[in-house]
DNA sequence: ATTAAACTAGGTATAAACACCTGATTTTCA
DNA sequence: TGAAAATCAGGTGTTTATACCTAGTTTAAT
């Protein structure tokens, strides 16, 4: 029997011998890899004879995250099937991978089974989707088709004046004080604000907030408590 | 020999069935329970006639958390031991866990051999810390020592209640909203949010949200870019 | 040189947040 | 059982945020 050739990459160590240790009861699974970060995973393709068949791999990882290693790898080696095995579940996250290339997208959730059954679905035919993530791909369809403007507006990047903007509210200042420190009217930082609104598509200064934080434009200390 | 008995909780099921496989490997422990939320690991305890020595405890869980439920069972059977187990390293989770009753605090990114160790070790001498855990615990009795009014603002915990609404403020919901989604009145909602403002020693919604996700009451997904 | 975008700022309104009160239940815990 | 904390909710008023407009000036790029 072939086996096939598997490689893990997720930042949790603890994880990644769990999973290892699922799989290694397969016997037609064989573990080549395992991996911390996506650079380290992208450096390991680069070099090694032995190609995986797989890639189980977590969005979540320091230096280079598993989307970004997902496009790289797709792209240089798109015969190693990269599986997704992560615990967002969001459709943006869901989308993105299977645009960057991956060939199935699991949550961290699921059993044991499921992840053998999908990787060996995946070697066979070359990709799986489970219910939860074609339901999730299938609602996704339906609303590109009518909502082009927001993919659009998000395509749109915050201007050097709006972040300085958002960066002020989520320091907490008011548009008073915004307008004060940036030398202009309250009336045209309240324009920036509405426009940071749209652009997010938050609906008020806490969306902002978060979006900032998602986007890094916002450093938040980890821990403040002193 | 005296097995160890041990209850994994964490909502995650990929991680429970590697964790369960890796720890069933040791001879001496005794995997007895598995169990994906705060509610329902207290009930099993409530309920069961064998009690475990040791739970393994994730803080990120559905329904109750894992310092809420911590903290309850260690009131009801301080002789179980648990030990947290999460990938959320801050000072105020960890000095939170112990302060709540935890044995012992681990990172998901640690090794199956240190989990090992720490169970015997919790399961012997009642507790266990390792070098990273116990510095982060130094560098806070030091500075403790001489911030004495800031540590006991800290020292504040938000009630449920307030949990509640910061959490639906972060979801940008107005206090209208929230008071329909909580069945109470529109003034109960200011009451709270103006004692979240105080405790949290905040300006307004936005310190509100930066509050959340600092101390993970709140989740907010990163951002892997388009 | 032309055009699009960014930046600026004003008018007019309403909705929401925030401040500072008070007080009545209920829960929790020593 | 008694005190403290949490939860609930109301009054009154001010400040901010948000919505929906218009429109002039500057800046950057082709």
């Amino acid at each position: 029997m072939k086996k096939i050739n598997i490689v893990i990459a997720d930042d949790e160590e603890l994880f990644r011998k769990g999973i290892r240790f699922l799989l290694e009861r397969e016997p037609n699974f064989n573990i080549i890899y395992e991996v911390e970060n996506g650079k380290k995973l992208i450096d390991y393709i680069s070099k090694t004879e032995e190609f995986p068949d797989i890639i189980l791999m977590d969005l979540k990882m320091p230096e280079i995250n598993g989307v970004e290693a997902t496009k790289v790898i797709h792209k240089t080696h798109p015969d190693i099937k990269i599986i997704a095995l992560t615990s967002f579940g969001s459709k943006s996250f869901i989308t993105n991978m299977i645009d960057v290339g991956a060939s199935s997208y699991l949550l961290k959730d699921t059993t044991p089974k499921m992840v053998i059954h999908t990787i060996n679905e995946v070697s066979e035919k070359g990709f799986y989707y489970d219910e939860k993530v074609l339901t999730i791909i299938h609602e996704n369809i339906i609303s590109s088709s009518g909502k082009r403007i927001k993919s659009d507006l998000d395509k749109k990047l915050l201007s050097k004046r709006e972040i300085d903007v958002l960066e002020l509210i989520c320091a907490q200042h008011t548009t008073t004080e915004i307008a004060e420190k940036l030398f202009i009217s309250p009336r045209t930082v309240e324009g920036h604000r509405n426009n940071l609104l749209l652009k997010t598509q938050s609906k008020n200064v806490a969306g902002l907030v978060i979006y900032g934080i998602q986007k890094k434009l916002i450093e938040i200390t980890p821990d403040f408590n002193l």
